[in-house]
DNA sequence: CACATATATATCGAATTGGCATATCGGAAT
DNA sequence: ATTCCGATATGCCAATTCGATATATATGTG
């Protein structure tokens, strides 16, 4: 699954800038998928220029011409024929993680500080999950769900389990302490 | 957190050539990171070439030399350094969910199936961590029981809210019929 | 006996990221 | 008051990363 085939998935939902795309990609896709401008904006082109999509160049004062793109016919079928193969593995790279793995090279006291955040940024995330939830159709409730299920379960992991890497952060910097001390 | 910082903290645990690393991501950080040879042995060349890593060639019978890669000591520094900054917003890439966003344009039967897989998928990861947790540190448990917390929690989330998307591609396919007697 | 999988490194085009440039407006902080 | 930041809007570009392919062989599987 490629940039263009999701910003074709997005405009299936309705018509959209590239500017759009992206907030729109932010709002309900954040948890699960980005892209970046400089993906967007490139794939939109070749999207055009394959027919795929259609674009409508709005003039605006003060600012570049906001292009509107819209799916063609050819760009419905391309996006349901997608949908033949199944979903590829998830891919996930999370930073907090390659960090509590390596837990006992931090300072003491930086373990907690991104558990701390860690936790605040999934309260955050679910609240703004569920602001959003009540005017939407059941597959974008489902999509939604998962998330909040999914980050509550990460929270509750993270409140229960923080000891295994707080404690071995304190055994290093104890073990620190005494190869100072014996220098 | 690039990859040449990935194959540092990998080497930290231990010295490995640039197929061990992989192998290593595979088993043990498969669910929150991930690397492609491509990346991995331009990444060692120039961790090399900047002092961070040296290499001992063995030679071996019917295959290339195995190059074997530990830390110096400005490579440890530089591993500590990098977790001065607060790790970044984790990067999720879904195709499922994305598939299930746009379930109702999938055929009939397909969105049960790819829930069916995605379960079964989940069920195999979850085993396979639990064969590995006995002998690991805290930090190694810590994460590979959020890898487990988090995949539990998804399966049951899947199980109790699949009518959500089931249902909806059932109601589509039910609109497609209705199209294809009314032409 | 054919075929897949594991071992091991390397290259290369294509895809993607993330920062910068451009230009303006409104609001918040100092 | 003024400076600075974020939102709006597109686009370019260097650096990074992916995924497929090449090369060569031994071992296990159907």
């Amino acid at each position: 699954m490629d940039v263009r085939t999701l910003c074709l998935g997005v405009l299936s939902l309705g018509d959209a800038s590239g500017y759009e795309i992206k907030k729109r990609l932010e709002d309900t896709f954040s948890h699960f998928y980005d892209a970046s401008f400089g993906s967007i904006y490139p794939a939109l082109n070749r999207l055009q220029k394959d027919g795929l999509v259609h674009c409508e160049t709005e003039a605006q004062a003060n600012r570049p011409d906001k292009k509107v793109y819209n799916l063609t016919v050819d760009g419905r079928l391309k996006l349901v024929a997608q949908f033949n193969n199944m979903p590829g593995r998830d891919r996930v790279r999370s930073e907090f993680l390659v960090a509590m793995l390596f837990s006992d090279l931090l300072p003491a006291g930086r373990v907690g500080e991104m558990i701390d955040r860690r936790i605040d940024e999934h309260r955050k995330f679910v609240a703004q999950l569920e602001s959003r939830e009540v005017r939407s159709t059941p597959a974008q409730q489902f999509v939604a769900g998962y998330g909040r299920a999914l980050y509550e379960a990460a929270t509750n992991y993270l409140q229960e389990n923080r000891y295994l890497v707080e404690s071995e952060a304190l055994l290093a910097q104890v073990d620190n302490d005494r190869v100072e001390v014996a220098d």
